[in-house]
DNA sequence: ACCTGAACACCGTTCAAGT
DNA sequence: ACCTGAACACCGTTCAAGT
């Protein structure tokens, strides 16, 4: 005899997103989504595989706001920069999640079109996106110590990438 | 009655440190440690608070490796870059930790000041700092899925960034 | 067809008891 | 003074039994 679904899983993975940005990663527990989602744990296994899948799905559901947010910018590189840095400070754990290697599987993908657009290059765009991942990860972690304006650093950062690229054509 | 020490602190870290690149961070259990160290889990406790806090001498224990490897460059930018590219691919698990918040507590703080002084700037140091975290911690977790030769991509990105801030000058 | 309690293996940590 | 077994709370996961 059927029993009625009492959940779902963009229930479960909103859930456990919101566990990830309140607790960190280490307080998405099965338990803590489940009771979030009013189920018992053994419940989560109809939906997900296990505990990296459903890390998995938070890390996509994180990477997809971004991308989103990348489509709400005109497209030059000082907006999807802006949007990247407001991002990281709004889901500083989701922006975290999307570096990790396992979660990160195919999270990029549509997250690199813009900016390669913007810079019109695929090493431009390595560019820049790698500095601005380690800014983030870097000002996320605390480890800019030494004092001065971190919103100057950032727009110093990208002012000198775009001069050096301007210079190397 | 005293009872002869069958371990120390040092050989607990170097124990944690190779399960770490061995098996990752969820690897370095208190019982992986305590076997490879030959001792039962509880006696780690005499020697450190908690798993966070062996974690934490790991960290700092990777980061006086990657500044050893600063010093025994000739300290040019160029050459500081190359260490800390080969540093994050011999040790990537250990590179990872020490990019995370809580282990890195101060463990930048000597891996700075080499950068700072090559780049003359604290500004420079952080855009170089910045950018070369991001394109490793990226690489390592085989974000750049686009192909394209990395090596080329790594002095690109520098050749780049030292030409920006040439013009900047 | 989905949900659950019970159970298992594993983990971090504490502590009384051993030497 | 250090080491240990036993114990506790907690976690991920499986599964037979319920509806």
């Amino acid at each position: 005899m059927p029993t009625p679904e009492r959940t779902t899983l963009p229930a479960i993975v909103t859930s456990a997103r919101e566990l990830l940005e309140e607790r960190g990663a280490a307080g998405v527990t099965m338990q803590a989504v489940a009771e979030r989602v009013g189920v018992r744990a053994p419940s989560l296994y109809k939906r997900v595989r296990d505990r990296d899948e459903l890390l998995r799905l938070v890390a996509e559901d994180a990477a997809s706001d971004l991308s989103r947010r990348f489509a709400a910018t005109d497209g030059t590189i000082t907006e999807l920069a802006h949007a990247y840095r407001a991002f990281a400070r709004a889901h500083p754990m989701s922006f975290r999640l999307v570096l990790d290697s396992d979660a990160a599987a195919g999270a990029f993908r549509d997250v690199a079109d813009p900016i390669i657009a913007a810079t019109k290059s695929l090493e431009a765009a390595r560019l820049v996106t790698a500095w601005a991942t380690g800014f983030l990860t870097m000002e996320l972690a605390g480890a800019f110590r030494l004092g001065g304006d971190l919103d100057e650093a950032y727009a110093f950062g990208l002012a000198t990438i775009v001069a050096g690229l301007d210079r190397s054509r």
